[in-house]
DNA sequence: CTTATTGCAAAGTGTTTGCATCTTA
DNA sequence: TAAGATGCAAACACTTTGCAATAAG
């Protein structure tokens, strides 16, 4: 799938969303999804909104924290708390699952995918009885512990 | 060991720590060590201090954060953010390393316990190459899906 | 034309900081 | 008695809310 593709389907999937709760089609939620699908990392609120404002039309951070809570509800997008009070968020359409180390030398956040989270998540279901809808994996760790600092050298950015 | 010899235990490790880190052993850092052991469940800042209140000595909320950060340090107590801003701390000594599952329907927090994270997070490392420290896992469910309301009916608690 | 949505600014919430005062070592 | 810790209040950072103006259906 194109990279055009992908935003031309994520674009009808949430038309059809706001069409099935009755809400609105206005221009700034389809502009905010649209600059959501061109990210390539990780984002944040302030992150999206500076760059909505390059774009015409003045979108608020007010309609930026409402829109994505509609995206959110329409799994759209994914939002991520990784121990700081800055929320990330990422989008999640046609991306597979996946968790995080964050290694708290330089920040950087590397993505991993084991399936043997699924088996803990049935054996706790079974624990407990009670359905898991889905979860949080963060693994945190220290690059410079193991490895020359030149491999892992991105010290202080994002997060 | 009884709750008094954990109090005394914490307390010499406290203090042990201080001397070592050439940081004062004030009233207010015993004070508030000795609350928190007291707490059964998780707790935050503002109930803490809510109840340190109580005592004689008008303990501020800023003497909170600090000493909290000086237990963290020390590693007698975990800190946790269940995904809302209000970050949660528990006490963890002689406490075995478990995880959390958060009902999203009555808000209620299950520790478990699953050796088989210890073989992910091995992997993860060899894959990485990056040492893990510690890890987060946090499942999100619905009990109301699965049984009856009366099972699960601490709406809105804790968190 | 009706009502949801918007932009703005103000209010909230949890945490951090600056500073004068007090206290530990 | 000097460096560090405290209490207070103000500052902060991120998020939510109230409201008049706007625009979608």
């Amino acid at each position: 799938m194109t990279p055009a593709e992908i935003q031309d389907t994520v674009s009808a999937l949430f038309c059809a969303f706001l069409e099935e709760n009755k809400q609105r089609k206005t221009p700034e939620r389809l502009a905010i999804l649209k600059c959501i699908y061109n990210q390539t990392e990780h984002f944040n609120v302030e992150s999206l909104h500076q760059q909505l404002k390059e774009l015409p039309g003045n979108i608020s951070r007010a309609t930026v924290y409402n829109t994505i809570e509609l995206l959110l509800d329409c799994r759209l997008i994914i939002k991520h708390q990784f121990g700081k009070s800055l929320a990330q968020y990422e989008k999640s359409y046609q991306s597979k699952q996946h968790d995080h180390l964050i290694c708290e030398d330089c920040n950087k956040v590397f993505e991993f995918c084991d399936p043997r989270i699924h088996q803990i998540q049935r054996t706790t279901e079974e624990l407990t009885n009670i359905k898991v809808s889905h979860h949080s994996l963060i693994f945190y760790g220290h690059c410079q512990s193991w490895q020359k600092f030149e491999k892992c050298e991105h010290k202080d950015q994002d997060l």
